[in-house]
DNA sequence: TTGTTATTACGAAAATCTTCGTATATATTT
DNA sequence: AAATATATACGAAGATTTTCGTAATAACAA
């Protein structure tokens, strides 16, 4: 990944829009802000700005689309989701994984499922540490 | 945990000053503010005017020892931690617990040791669930 | 073509964060 | 007691975030 996105810490709000983003694929503003209006009350122009903001920052990229614009994320998800938890890791972890891992495994429910893929995880780890 | 707290969102700068009163303990500005200074260079009355902002937040209490202020952290370091998880959590991963273990694992070294006590965790919560 | 609607651009206000200078108070030293 | 050193309080500047209002632009409809 481009050493120029490791600064890039996403606020709250823009984390927020990159979720739609990631959920519905590439979005107009005004497509954006229905999916945020769902749940909290903002005005268009707000997102819209926020958006605009992101552009100028690198975090989203667009195309013009007949009279609206296309956004989309710069960063896969998984890589932003990658600089965030390096970021917590270090802000708040002292750098452990482990400890990071525990704290959410304890504090909340996951699936089955999922239980078995950390363990697959865990196993492949194991195998190279040896 | 008091749902007062619910909303704490400490700041960056908060986070470096937790950290450092998390691993020496209750501390004066002076202390924590050299502690800092190891790794960067922050001025005496910065490191004071956060903390008092925090502790106007309730993020911090104090105490008065002779000449000087002692702070100390109100919430435990664990259940800052697991604030921090939880958002993240709902910010980036869309709540899904596993997702962000198998993204801090993967991208990350960690100890036998730990990966271990992971597997004991990941036991447990397979026995809860049958 | 003239009015209506949807979109973007621009600018600005309010809130918060980060930083530090200066003033004040309280010890400590000479 | 006067000078020095240390700590806190206060305030303010600059940066960033969040939020909108208003204006300009472009498409569409009557």
């Amino acid at each position: 990944m481009s050493s120029f996105f490791k600064n890039m810490q996403p606020t709250d709000s823009e984390l927020e829009i990159l979720q739609v983003l990631w959920e519905n694929g590439p979005s107009t503003v005004r497509s954006v802000n229905d999916r945020i209006n769902e749940r909290r009350s903002v005005g268009y122009t707000t997102t819209l700005k926020i958006m605009q903001i992101m552009t100028e920052k690198g975090i989203l990229s667009r195309r013009k689309k007949e009279r609206t614009h296309i956004y989309t994320p710069v960063l896969k998800k998984s890589e932003t989701q990658s600089l965030l938890v390096d970021k917590l890791l270090k802000n708040a972890f002292g750098g452990s994984a482990g400890k990071l891992v525990m704290q959410a495994l304890g504090n909340n429910k996951t699936s089955a499922e999922e239980l078995r893929q950390i363990k697959d995880i865990i196993k492949n780890l194991e195998k190279k540490q040896e």
